[in-house]
DNA sequence: TTCAAGCACGAACGATCGTGCTTAAAATAG
DNA sequence: CTATTTTAAGCACGATCGTTCGTGCTTGAA
């Protein structure tokens, strides 16, 4: 009855690349013809892993989250809970976006700028990823907070989006004018907000590279 | 020798539409097609205006900088330097993405997101732009300083960054979260960092709408 | 061995993209 | 007025878009 099973490795390889690309040109710029070429396969053929364009988008965001849980959520949550944590998922998110795991920076930053004034499932889906996102953000500060190592009047949701907003511009002004201090700057600025914060010094962590 | 006029205003009525278009579905989203339908007229006629879709981008980025001038810039320059005026141009960009002066929020937030990963002159003109927002910024940051109203170790720069990180920090949470809540976020921020930094009371200033 | 399911391909679909060429209307210069 | 010159529209172009179809081929289960 059952024939043969879905070649997962190859819809892998596809979604990976579509991220690329994405992360550049963005889910509209991301064409089924550019990226059939770009990996030496027919366009129809890998038309057929997805149905539509609409469901490549879903599927390539849905890869793009797994990567990101691993280079930045896991190495970050590795660790106890507390400041030490929080600086390092700061820290964690600064390098994903140096290190250019997507050659076009965050997939994020460039998906949800891109979905950000235009209905759809698409613009739903990007949505919820920044939603996951700055939850897990404001989680951890809270459990920072309740830990003892930020004063209690914090408010986690402002300190997430101060954070994030950081983070942010350090990912945009550094592929905008392509410069790396950017990110120097975005570290002195969350070094400071967190000291602002903390109970206990920021010894450990260090604000240069 | 000379035969009809150029219709000036029938172009800026073009461009301002088109910056309508293209802050909501970026300078690429923006066709000539759509564009012609959209304000009744034929795509080869707009197209003569023109001359090529990559000029209609560039025409369409200096419309949306004058718009820019106009709503976010002169109101804060009309008043005296120093920290009521630097908080007045955190201000009046806060409303003019707020009051969605385009519909798809900051026109620049968009683009600069749309070209920050590709090469050409779209993204030159882009990149240009925005070194002219953050030096406007920078300068009102340093104007504020040599007059005292801030402290003398006062990074221009540093500042600068972590002011506009907020800024597009609430437009861009309010946009794809629909959260107006953004706003009253970055106003809060800014005016704690800012407070931290004044050798004056801020108290002139309403972070409350 | 047979059969069903998945994959890859080429060809073609209608639609839209940016961009020319051609033509008729319009407005100024003489 | 006529003549001149630019504008704006109609039409068509090649390319590319997402999508559908038909057809072998591969593969694992029956």
């Amino acid at each position: 009855m059952a024939g043969r099973p879905r070649d997962e490795r190859a819809r892998a390889t596809i979604l990976r690349r579509a991220a690329d690309i994405a992360s550049k040109d963005g889910l509209e710029g991301l064409s089924i013809g550019r990226l059939a070429a770009d990996l030496g396969v027919s366009k129809s053929g890998l038309f057929g892993y997805f149905g539509s364009k609409e469901e490549l988008q879903l599927a390539t965001l849905r890869a793009a989250s797994a990567v990101y849980l691993d280079e930045v959520v896991q190495p970050a949550m590795a660790i106890a809970p507390g400041l030490h944590r929080l600086w390092r998922l700061c820290d964690t998110w600064l390098n994903y976006s140096q290190r250019r795991v997507f050659p076009g920076g965050c997939f994020f930053f460039t998906v949800a700028a891109e979905f950000d004034a235009r209905p759809g499932p698409v613009r739903d889906a990007v949505a919820a990823a920044g939603l996951d996102w700055t939850r897990l953000m404001t989680r951890t500060i809270e459990d920072a907070r309740q830990l003892g190592d930020l004063v209690k009047t914090t408010d986690a949701e402002q300190l997430a989006f101060e954070l994030i907003a950081l983070l942010e511009m350090a990912n945009a002004t550094s592929l905008l004018h392509d410069d790396p201090v950017a990110y120097r700057r975005a570290r002195t600025a969350i070094h400071a907000r967190l000291r602002s914060a903390a109970t206990v010094p920021l010894s450990t962590v260090d604000v240069e590279e």
